[in-house]
DNA sequence: CGTAGGTTTGACTGATCTCAAGTTTGGTGG
DNA sequence: CCACCAAACTTGAGATCAGTCAAACCTACG
């Protein structure tokens, strides 16, 4: 039973930490930074594409996604981000925005002015070096997200992409890699994976018919977690989770 | 008429310089590097999915590109590369390669011992700074594709790829915008673009019958760029190429 | 309750794949 | 300089996975 949210960094700096292990002095500078918090309902954009962001906004509560859209109004979802995510380390030195960020459900986002964050990225060594992980983390998921899409038939794509979700999630400690609640509606998870809404319940129905998860509403119970790794084709190496 | 090539890392500083101006001590510092060249012939695996690098490879002469490989065979290229690029940035901080590099052409390749160039990254912040900006660019260059692959019709995402090969290469000086030779087979094309080779052959056809380019072999010339760059869909933000 | 957003189903369509057979090309050795 | 060969490219016909369109059904929330 976690009390209600306390409004700190603390889940970013577990994040980093969990990336590449800090000292006391670096989770002390980190905590020292300041920031404001803000709430918005699902949908809300965050950073949109061709803004310049004058902060770096990160996710306490709730879920997010990152996408980009074609001419013709087509969006692709390129990631999907969970408490504790930096959502754009990549403004400290990118002005631009080249994506949009968007939010899932509803969120708590802490914002941190850029040149704070920054002080306390040159200042400390062990900061940088997990900031740079984590960029390079993200850059092999969207790695790995151009062969799913790419690559893989429609069931294998959604179920990597559930398979990711979940390992991410869990790996922060987040819930159980059994039993969980999707966050994001099956046009979310269209546009992660290139399908039609219409394809990916159906793709949905099969991962129930070849018995490897249950499905009640939006609450998704793997049944058996190695058939479910064969379909999806998933292997975690890419999320540079374990031990290195 | 270039010279025979000297075998310095001289193309690579010009390109990082590109990404973030160095100063005459960061070059300096880049030229003093330790480093082995060696050569390859096409389709050389550099750097294979699984294993740990000791030395960061970069290219001189020739082409490149990075793929995964799903469990069933299937190729699915991520990004290309052009004489000048660091090609295993990432293998400074993730010591598990999680995908392949394989070249396209026969290379020239600088292999720069992996201490020395930390040292010389920990040195100069100006140096750092360019490093990391390359590693967020690649990072925004694997969201797009995403999108290409993921949301773009067929014709489409082999013009985007035309359209950013093109882009890229001639922003390191390789050559004209209007007129080159593609280094990839229609089958690295394929595994680029999510398509298969026929069908890929039939897009270029597409294209040369849309009259936005004409082909002779591999020789390449775009002789109506609006109607490309509408094909397409490009925008070359993405790449952050531009006057920061 | 009413409503909007989300999910599910069915029937039909079509973009892209598959398979298979040619044709062209560029490199190599005689 | 030419003949040869493997790799790359091209073409056609038929199959299929996923898309489209449209309607109905939930269900959470005001």
């Amino acid at each position: 039973m976690t009390p209600k949210h306390e409004n700190t960094l603390h889940e970013v700096i577990a994040s980093l930490d969990r990336i590449y292990p800090l000292g006391s002095s670096d989770r002390a500078a980190l905590e020292a930074l300041p920031f404001e918090t803000t709430e918005h309902p699902a949908h809300f954009y965050l950073v949109r594409e061709g803004t310049q962001p004058t902060a770096c906004c990160m996710l306490l509560q709730g879920y997010a996604c990152r996408h980009k859209i074609t001419s013709t109004g087509e969006r692709q979802i390129v990631s999907f981000h969970i408490p504790g995510d930096m959502l754009d380390v990549q403004h400290l030195e990118l002005d631009r925005a080249d994506h949009n960020v968007q939010t899932i459900t509803p969120v708590t986002i802490a914002w941190v002015p850029k040149p704070d964050l920054q002080q306390v990225i040159d200042a400390n060594p062990t900061v940088r070096t997990a900031v740079l992980r984590s960029a390079l983390i993200d850059a092999s998921i969207f790695r790995e997200w151009v062969l799913n899409v790419g690559r893989r038939e429609a069931v294998s794509r959604v179920a990597h992409m559930l398979c990711e979700f979940v390992a991410r999630r869990s790996a922060a400690g987040l819930g159980s890699p059994d039993c969980f609640r999707l966050p994001m509606t099956q046009e979310d998870i269209a546009d992660a994976t290139g399908l039609t809404p219409v394809h990916v319940n159906r793709m949905l129905q099969t991962l129930g018919t070849r018995g490897v998860m249950t499905r009640d509403k939006r609450d998704v119970r793997i049944v058996d977690w190695e058939g479910m790794r064969r379909i999806a084709d998933f292997n975690p190496a890419y999320l540079h989770l374990g031990p290195r």
